[in-house]
DNA sequence: GCATTGATAGTTATAATATATCACTTCAAC
DNA sequence: GTTGAAGTGATATATTATAACTATCAATGC
């Protein structure tokens, strides 16, 4: 409701970034995303991207649901798990498995799994594009002689801003 | 029901391995690390477990809770997430998030967070033990400056029973 | 023994997460 | 403007998980 001007200062990574930037771009190349597709991008899938992306923390799909039905009518669980289905088929959100929860990926590209460093003090989530980690799985996995199709890397601890100093 | 005697053939790991053994084992180890850490090793506990090992694939709560009621009375959701629980704490069980669903650990260590690979086909799940996974993930961390203390690892695809030839 | 106490398990209720199914609407292509 | 597919609305229900309270068990000190 608030989300007014960020802070001036902005000299370390624990204070506020431009997160309306954040949101915009998403939006943005969400947008594009789908019309390489042949997709459409409506108000709908617009308004629950948009609710995803309001914080780097996981969204709940109830919660959505609550945000979303303060923004149209007839929203039932059906309507959020649907188009959270649709944003993910297309690289756009992804869910957390151990949480239950979605959240924005700024790489919108269906292949990639994603892979989330989860913070258990402040819930910020950061998903990181480590190219290696994949290569990584995958070296292990060519161990059993395992084809990985996706990969679920969540990652639970302490961001940096949480840690005891 | 029908769990005989395995086939004698033995030459290639699609065949069946003496999966008894395989029980027998975890429940000597959890009996020893239960008590190791001065925790009874009840009746529940262990019927739990058994259910848990009966198969190298993910056992759902309320597909253990319907088979648990076969075996006594009085079980409810409760009992078996409790009960989960107890295991999971000590590291004889894993939860798979991405299933929803538990495996059987076969290194009994409450540290280890587990790394597995989940055949889409069979279901079957390997729990893999390379040190290496958890180094380079601690790698990968390190450069954003988090601090890991539970790693989610979830692989799933084909293995090399399911991958076409 | 047996009373006390903490751990274990039973019981009931409900919360949280997710899917199935069918009907109605919208939109773009023809 | 008709039509067909995609999108959304609406209702019902399935699946997964926890809360809160009670009863029982089992180890311990007396």
């Amino acid at each position: 409701m608030s989300k007014k001007s960020q802070p001036k200062r902005k000299t370390d990574r624990s204070l506020k970034h431009n997160h309306d930037a954040c949101i915009q771009t998403a939006l943005s190349r969400a947008e594009a995303r789908c019309a390489e597709e042949g997709e459409r991008f409506t108000g709908l899938r617009r308004q629950v991207l948009e609710l995803v992306w309001s914080e780097h923390k996981p969204a709940k799909a109830y919660d959505l649901l609550e945000k979303l039905s303060d923004l149209r009518s007839g929203v039932a669980p059906t309507t959020v798990y649907r188009t959270l289905d649709f944003l993910q088929e297309r690289g756009l959100v992804h869910k957390i498995e151990s949480l239950n929860a979605y959240v924005g990926c700024s790489q919108p590209n269906a292949e990639h799994s994603g892979h989330f460093l989860i913070c258990e003090a402040c819930s910020e989530i950061k998903e990181i594009e480590n190219s290696k980690i994949s290569a990584w799985l995958e070296r292990a996995a060519q161990d059993e002689e395992f084809k990985i199709k996706t990969e679920t890397v969540e990652l639970s601890g302490l961001c940096i801003r949480c840690q005891p100093s």
